[in-house]
DNA sequence: TCTCGATTAATTTGATCAAATTTCTTGACA
DNA sequence: TGTCAAGAAATTTGATCAAATTAATCGAGA
């Protein structure tokens, strides 16, 4: 079918893309708690789905390392360690500043106005108090920034690091809500504009380690 | 139960579980060829398995990037691109050799032993042009190493790269067999020896280097 | 070239079986 | 008589399969 020389994409979503898709928005902002347990059938009534979606729902997540199967065939959302936080800075530090160092040449006059918006609803989300608004545009902003890279390997082990890391940023973020924190967005979005690759990767390095230090500082705390 | 001292390990592995490995060590080691379209029902009959966890091996593996989903509902290998080499390129650069570098303080001499009986094993699978043993002697070397480092979350990344890059390295592996390569492997058993996390983190990126300007070249050569 | 079956395969549901966990019962011992 | 631990029953949950449904593709015929 072709409406107006475009085509119309009116292909069925099927229920274990949409339930995934509901799970890992638990897991990024805020649904789910670390060391949390998740079961099958708990989630086939919250999420009213099939038992086959959910099933495939979470291996998706697993793989991803949002999930982790324990021995006795439980599941539940992993618990952050200092060990596992290292190797998640580590690997975000490197990946993330590379895929907007790659996006940077490309970001059209659009995405950057985009960017803006999203980084607009960031604040007052923070200023009334709502952590998941604030995941989901903190979350938001970084991956529409990402996905201009076209980089979709990269974006992908970067998704990976953000569902792991997602479950603790929020336990924290409540406690970091007045906003006092240095805005690293706005160094971001000047970089863009001036399409400078290595000052953005710099700006969202800047980001992430920022992010990471309050975890870190909140896990020694043993918060998380 | 416990016999002689030692945890009986009864519990019974899922069937899933079981698919799993065996649909991953296919894509790893041969039995897929990049662009390869994999059916559901060809899985059951082929794997004798059920459907479900038949399902739940394809949705890990597509999660971990060694599968793609089309809109369509098709399955099949994703075929290497210039530009995914370049991002599976700089990913395992930058991991892999960190890896290593963490695993160097760690190895026990059994693990140094046993890297060294791996190694043992592939020169001569390489001279009988046995492909897949070859791959599999080489991924295990790789992952033996990497085991010792503790580093989960980098492995996992790791494991997931070796995925996308298996099913071409295995289309060039076939045409560089003549061994005449130079052996990083020794090098980096050296470094292990040694104990030296420097030179063992150099020796796993000139190995991974070689890997990749391999497929780099089939691929501009049209071959992948 | 377009439309309409026919075919193939993926998706989804529901049922059944097996494993793990919790609750309940029972009896020994203080 | 009260406490507690061991064991058994009940419940919850996961794993697997088979059948029914739905979507995509292919090819014949208009």
């Amino acid at each position: 079918m072709d409406i107006g020389g475009t085509e119309v994409q009116d292909r069925k979503v099927p229920t274990h893309e949409v339930t995934y898709v509901q799970l890992r928005n638990m897991v990024l902002t805020g649904g789910l708690a670390p060391g949390q347990a998740v079961t099958i059938q708990g989630l086939t009534k919250e999420l009213n789905a099939g038992m086959t979606p959910v099933r495939e729902a979470i291996r998706r997540l697993t793989a991803e390392g949002a999930l982790t199967l324990h021995g006795n065939r439980r599941v539940s959302v992993p618990r952050l360690t200092a060990a596992l936080l290292d190797q998640i800075a580590f690997a975000r530090l490197t990946v993330e500043p590379k895929i907007a160092e790659l996006a940077a040449p490309r970001l059209s006059a659009q995405t950057i106005e985009r960017l803006v918006e999203i980084d607009a609803g960031i604040d007052p989300a923070i200023r009334r108090d709502d952590i998941p608004a604030y995941l989901t545009g903190n979350h938001l902003f970084h991956f529409t920034l990402y996905e201009a890279s076209g980089a979709q390997v990269l974006i992908e082990i970067a998704q990976s690091l953000w569902l792991r890391f997602g479950p603790s940023l929020r336990v924290v973020a409540a406690r970091y809500s007045e906003g006092r924190l240095p805005d690293r967005h706005l160094d971001a979005l000047e970089a863009a504009r001036a399409g400078d690759g290595r000052a953005l990767a710099r700006a969202i390095e800047a980001d992430i380690a920022q992010g990471v230090d309050m975890v870190r500082q909140a896990l020694q705390a043993g918060e998380v």
